[in-house]
RNA sequence: GGAGAGAUGGCCGAGUAGGUCGAAGGCGCUCGCCUGCUAAGCGAGUAUACUGGGAAACCGGUAUCCAGGGUUCGAAUCCCUGUCUCUCCGCCA
């Protein structure tokens, strides 16, 4: 969420930033309402004044007999009251559901773009290599090595999502472990284990909800939502907190499946391990004082790139663009892994610093020093890495001409010391 | 699933025949004093949000004793609903 009292004395400026991510204004009709917010406001607290002191006055008064008039008198003001908060509530809500649809202003170095095809290339790691032979696509890798079973995986549940197997099952838990223990014994983040559903509170707080309910699996009774990220429950943990200057940073990675509809992307990636409604990821988290929150989005994305340095999976680091970030980020960085299957890069990672948006919506706090005022911290997330998309660059670059698959060195240890995938 | 108990400020904990309660007391914390050091002691301060005025320091108003509704001139206190927590029983990994 924005900062209200910002907006209302840099509108222009804010509306005009907003715009850079695609065109329409977001806070069209914003004045009008929080002007009359502001007017109801005063109009019924003034009278709620009046009430407490004359009720006050009755109660100092032995003889009720001498204030007959006054309290006949209050309980006119108090139905005006009565009617004045019914009207205030009313605009409240309305003025705070429209905030909580004005997504985030981007960062000042965001670049401006209007899609994907304006993001730019920050740097790249590793050469994208040529096999000597026809590359194959890691769905017919892994169906001809009996590792991903998709047909089993659609007749069990449903289409995007898949059975492993084997080797294939080991692997994704091998990498799972093997960036846990690489974030939280090199990078200093604390491992979590959190849910994997999620009240509304929770989903509104990171930004998911309102706009974004048609992406979300929901529950009907109670209502819970499953987790399309780890953001969600992880941001959540200092929901409604006040922290202390001295806990900051706080780090945390946390490994989770993940749950998303994927509704809109019909026809998208339907093969393979690509784009599923179940997937593995391990997140990492941030919560740090706003001056840091730049310097930490940079660290943050470097142990996202550690990962596939370990792995020796090439990749590009992408600044995306004011109209491709996504509704609470400020900025982010998309690393992108090449696959010699498909012959492109493709996203793997999405690290984002998200300002004090989150922390306004969710309420996360700090204080500068004993007696100052709560602040908004920064909250900042990426991810380190999609576990399923990491195991598909593994076998489109790892894979042999006959089909088999090498086990990169540093996973070998997670996998029994095997060296070789094959059937 | 059955039975019962509870939810008050950073923490503990008073307060229920409605008014002087934003809320006693204690602990913790901050500042000052005092004190060979430490400890103890003394004094002051110590919630949040919104909002009006002000350049600011600051001053004022409103709300908040789990949440939402009701009764009343007036609710932490009374009534209703919901949520959560705890204990016991049953069931279960």
């Amino acid at each position: 969420m924005l900062d209200m009292k910002y907006i209302r004395e840099n509108f222009e400026e804010t509306d005009r930033r907003l715009r850079t991510r695609g065109g329409e204004s977001y806070l069209a009709g914003f004045c009008e309402l929080d002007e009359k917010r502001r007017a109801l406001l005063i109009e019924c607290e003034t009278l709620k004044a009046l009430r407490n002191s004359v009720s006050d006055e009755i109660g100092r008064t032995k003889d009720k007999s001498l204030v007959q008039d006054k309290i006949l008198e209050m309980r006119e003001v108090s139905h005006k009251i009565k009617g004045l908060d019914e009207e205030l509530n009313q605009v409240d809500d309305q003025l705070h559901s429209f905030m909580l649809t004005v997504p985030n202003l981007p960062h000042i170095t965001t670049p401006v773009g209007t899609s994907e095809n304006d993001n730019v290339l920050v740097r790249s790691w590793g050469e994208p290599q040529k096999l000597p032979f026809e590359a194959k696509a890691h769905w017919d890798l892994g169906e001809d090595l009996g590792i991903l079973d998709f047909e089993r995986g659609a007749k069990i549940t449903g289409a995007r999502f898949t059975l492993y197997r084997g080797a294939g099952a080991r692997l994704e838990r091998a990498l799972i472990n093997l960036m846990l223990d690489l974030h939280t014994d090199q990078h200093g983040y604390q491992e979590v284990l959190p849910p994997f559903m999620v009240n509304r509170d929770s989903m509104t707080g990171t930004g998911q909800l309102p706009k974004f309910e048609e992406d979300l699996f929901k529950l009907v009774d109670p209502e819970f939502f499953l987790i399309p990220t780890a953001e969600v429950p992880v941001t959540n943990i200092h929901r409604n907190e006040i922290l202390k200057k001295s806990d900051l940073p706080i780090s945390y990675c946390a490994y989770t499946p993940c749950f998303r509809r994927e509704a809109g992307s019909y026809g998208k990636d339907t093969r393979g391990l690509i784009r599923q409604h179940q997937f593995n990821k391990v997140e990492l988290v941030k919560f740090v004082h706003p001056s840091e929150s730049d310097a930490a989005l940079e660290t943050l994305t470097g142990h996202a790139e550690k990962v596939l340095q370990l792995l020796e999976l090439p990749y590009r680091v992408m600044a995306l663009c004011s109209g491709d970030i996504g509704f609470s980020a400020a900025k982010t960085y998309d690393i992108e892994v090449w696959l010699p299957g498909q012959s492109c890069y493709r996203e793997i990672s999405s690290c984002s610093t998200f300002g004090d948006f989150q922390a306004r919506r969710a309420s996360i706090r700090f204080r500068e020093d004993e007696k100052g005022k709560p602040e908004f911290v920064h909250t900042l997330n990426g991810s380190g890495l999609a576990v399923g998309r990491t195991l598909v660059a593994i076998l489109e670059n790892y894979q042999q001409e006959d089909g088999s698959v090498l086990v990169p060195t540093v996973l070998q240890p997670y996998m029994g010391g095997l060296e070789l995938v094959k059937s």
